[in-house]
DNA sequence: ATGGTCGCGCAGCGA
């Protein structure tokens, strides 16, 4: 069971690498964020011809989440769970693929600390939290992945120094991210490597990428159940290359099968 | 050292 998380920034100006990209990465399963577009303009059917089934739940200009899957796609659920105070965006979709509860985030990004946009993003990782109550069980397989815009530790930025005080990296931003794993995630990617400085996210500006200045903070969350079965973790930084990229790179987590 | 680019949509904002 391969599973996948992109980024794409807009679905329409990155039909092509997405389609490209699958044809040879061939998730079973793939969370997309940012498609930027309506539900009625989610080219399902394209999806459909390439053998997946599809779930999007978008808004139009700004956020929007997808599910892909050739293991089924059943009990979808659109935003936070019932109870929860809803979003005003369109930036979480849950759904049950191949008997794993899967979860496509989109945290909203804080803009600056303190800021707003800031407290609204502490606010929705709380919310988070509680949809996890809600709507699944630590003993299930529950695998949660995307785009956290925030960076879990310092292992995960260029430069620590350059980051500190600043958005992504913040105290209170790893602590609500903490308050979700604590809920009984575990990062995939640090299960396979502990020290590497690999990143999913690069600036299209300054030659970021070339530079190797990104950040981690599109992350995949196993329960411990299906994290012990995980067998490798790989960022794509392929796809973060050539013609129009998204300027996030797609992270795969592959799964044995159930004994 | 600083700033450097995209996408959306048609100016300038958001990331």
């Amino acid at each position: 069971m391969r599973i996948a998380t992109w980024n794409v920034n807009s679905l329409k100006a990155r039909m092509d690498r997405v389609e490209e990209w699958i044809g040879y990465a061939e998730p079973d399963v793939l969370c997309m964020q940012e498609t930027k577009m309506t539900d009625k303009a989610f080219p399902a059917m394209a999806f459909s011809a390439m053998g997946y089934d599809s779930v999007h739940h978008g808004e139009g200009r700004w956020n929007g989440v997808a599910i892909l899957s050739r293991v089924g796609i059943d009990d979808v659920v659109s935003g936070f769970a019932a109870g929860i105070e809803p979003d005003r965006d369109a930036r979480l979709l849950t759904a049950t693929c191949g008997g794993i509860r899967v979860m496509t985030v989109y945290v909203p990004n804080g803009r600056e600390v303190g800021h707003e946009h800031y407290h609204y993003k502490l606010d929705w990782m709380r919310r988070l939290r509680e949809h996890l109550d809600a709507a699944a069980t630590p003993t299930d397989e529950v695998l949660v992945c995307g785009d956290f815009n925030i960076a879990p530790d310092d292992r995960d930025v260029w430069d620590p120094a350059a980051c500190n005080g600043g958005t992504h990296v913040s105290e209170p931003e790893r602590a609500a991210l903490a308050r979700v794993v604590d809920w009984g995630l575990e990062d995939v990617f640090r299960r396979q490597y502990q020290a590497d400085r690999l990143y999913t996210w690069w600036d299209y500006r300054a030659g970021m990428f070339h530079k190797h200045m990104g950040m981690r903070i599109d992350l995949m969350y196993a329960s411990a159940s299906l994290a012990d079965r995980l067998d490798w973790t790989l960022i794509d930084r392929n796809a973060r290359k050539g013609v129009q990229p998204s300027d996030h790179a797609p992270l795969v987590g592959s799964f044995q099968e159930r004994l």
